[in-house]
DNA sequence: GCTTTGAGAGCACAACTGTTCACTGACTTT
DNA sequence: AAAGTCAGTGAACAGTTGTGCTCTCAAAGC
């Protein structure tokens, strides 16, 4: 076998591309679901039937962008997390990570945050289930640390959920901020992620 | 001068608050900004043309049913927060009655979740400005409590400000539950909310 | 009682939408 | 070298969209 893919399949897949990029800069002043196909492969430079070679809809196109934006961010979290150093240092470096990653690429997140609770089901449900992979991938990193000694499955979960959660938001409120804004988010957010964390190295003090 | 309004101006309120409702209904299964005024006009029982003796378009009555969901929940802050009882009691209250309020009129919530991160501008802006407001005035109950003392304002904003987004979240995360699975929602969401005045009681304690 | 006002109706317009169909021609397979 | 595949084209379809214009006729103001 071989690992080679032809030149025909190569520029099927570089139409796609080219799709899925007209798209995502489409969908920085609007949202999915007043996304028309037309629209798309205008920009895209292609004709209205061309698309379906692809997708079956703009749905479909859709999802396929969650997966190109948050499939390829598995497995970063442990990279964030399992660095060494003390927690408060940890912690400043994860949000100033998690800005230097929105600032790079805003149009993919903005997307995200937009969809994430948007009005296409399809997507609302892909993203959810990425979310939910990395609340549990986070809770797993948690898990095997040291503070975390007698906290139960459900309760890292539920702080994996809170981290996660809060990662979505930060990366929206940037965006909203604008370049100007920028320092302002990632103090509060610091200081917020900060207030959780403080809460759970407290969680197991109760009677 | 007179309050009773003329027959004639309450007509033209009651035709605003059919397109108003037919919009709020519509916008169960879309988003904003594919929401069209015909459609609109169509569910509300009236012409195209009437549309633009109450709304500029779609933004503006967007603007409007921001100001129906959160205009009147203004001050109902302090009668969530203001109740005695112990804190992780007044806590559970408080989750219960978001999640009450969420039950009883979904589609405004479903409303202002999906269009917070939306692709309507001024709508974003709407809704932004209203949670700041309620943000400032949770900062500014919980800054009137005992345990805030030797808080200062920032930190109090930013702590309402979570508080806020948490709930905005609740929500959220209730309507996508839907019936069966509200009970789950509602008990993480109570943990979560634990966790985070857990980090309240502590803030101080660091060197 | 007469005039003015203004909410809503009705019609028209050009522009745009998603989807279908038969077709071409470069690449792939044999 | 011949046969087959299939990504992308171009034309056509019936619907829908936002917005402009004129018109009506009941309520409001005098």
């Amino acid at each position: 076998m071989s690992h080679t893919i032809g030149i025909r399949q190569a520029q099927k897949l570089k139409t796609r591309q080219a799709l899925l990029d007209a798209a995502l800069e489409l969908l920085e002043h609007q949202s999915l679901s007043s996304l028309g196909l037309r629209e798309v492969t205008r920009a895209a430079g292609v004709t209205p039937t061309a698309f379906y070679r692809h997708f079956d809809g703009t749905a479909a196109l859709g999802v396929a962008l969650v997966e190109e934006t948050l499939g390829s961010l598995h497995g970063m979290i442990g990279a964030i997390l399992a660095d060494t150093g003390d927690s408060e240092e940890r912690l400043d470096r994860s949000v100033g990570l998690i800005a230097r990653h929105v600032t790079a690429q805003p149009a993919h997140f903005r997307f995200i945050a937009r969809e994430q609770h948007g009005g296409v089901g399809q997507v609302r449900a892909a993203i959810a289930a990425q979310l939910r992979g990395f609340a549990e991938e986070v809770a797993h990193v948690l898990g095997s640390e040291p503070e975390s000694a007698g906290w139960d499955r459900d309760d890292l979960l539920m702080l994996g959920g809170l981290y996660v959660d809060h990662m979505v938001l930060t990366a929206s409120a940037l965006l909203d901020a604008g370049p100007e804004g920028e320092r302002e988010v990632v103090r509060v957010a610091r200081r917020r992620l900060r207030l959780v964390t403080l809460g759970r190295t407290h969680w197991l003090d109760r009677p």
